[in-house]
DNA sequence: CGGAATCCAACGTGATACTG
DNA sequence: CAGTATCACGTTGGATTCCG
């Protein structure tokens, strides 16, 4: 096989930014990641047990993409053992204050959503 | 067959608020309906010219999950040939308020986000 | 310690065809 | 007009294994 899949083709241009700033941080942690880095800088292993229940091999993927688009930042330490910090960029952190308005109102408005499927089950069981 | 497959097992409690809220309308096309339902209240096939791309199974879907959890409503007049519309519920509007805003910052940091891949890509095709 | 390579399962999306 | 059923496909998440 002539090409490695590892390289990702990244789509350069997106049409629409929303979709394509969901793209990316609508996956399952990366949220998570940028939550857990606003409160403090983390090294690879100590993300890995704050965020729980994520793979190594996913975290790494995700906190790849992060940084490629420019949320969070990467020193390497030059030391034995190795050491790594991630660290919210001034992107990431501007990006977690539209965020937070919104993790608010996904907090406030949970129940509400609960309470309307539960309805649409419970009339969906009627009809069979 | 005793089990038809059309019915979901809908996960009614979700720990996560905002992963629950994520996971509805980080799809391909919720955000796009309520956005177009924001403007007026639009039919099937409306709203299907309105979007676009998107094919009448996956609108139908789309729409019926979003009825699901409470942000859009469906009415069903009966007349021939049948018409039926979708309007914004109260909570779809309340939401599009604090999504508005990420909207805004998406579509001011857009360009910064395209900077910043392909500074990467640049970098990542140095090493090769 | 901090990853990368590989493989696989699950899910979302979409095309097509059919229905009331 | 407003959908549903069925199937195929690509993308994502995850387990496992290996590497500097």
């Amino acid at each position: 096989m002539s090409s490695s899949h590892t390289e990702d083709p990244i789509e350069l241009e997106q049409p629409c930014p929303i979709r394509d700033v969901l793209d990316r941080i609508g996956d399952q942690w990366s949220l998570l990641i940028l939550e857990a880095l606003a409160l403090r800088t983390l090294r690879f292993n100590e993300l890995h047990r704050e965020i729980g229940d994520v793979s190594r091999q996913v975290l790494s993927r995700t906190l790849k993409r992060l940084e490629n688009d420019g949320y969070i930042s990467r020193t390497v330490y030059a030391e034995v053992p190795p050491r790594v910090e991630y660290a919210l960029t001034g992107l990431g952190r501007s990006f977690l204050e539209p965020m937070q308005k919104l993790i608010q109102w996904a907090e406030d408005n949970h129940e509400a959503i609960c309470r309307s499927r539960k309805q649409r089950q419970a009339l969906r069981e009627q009809v069979q």
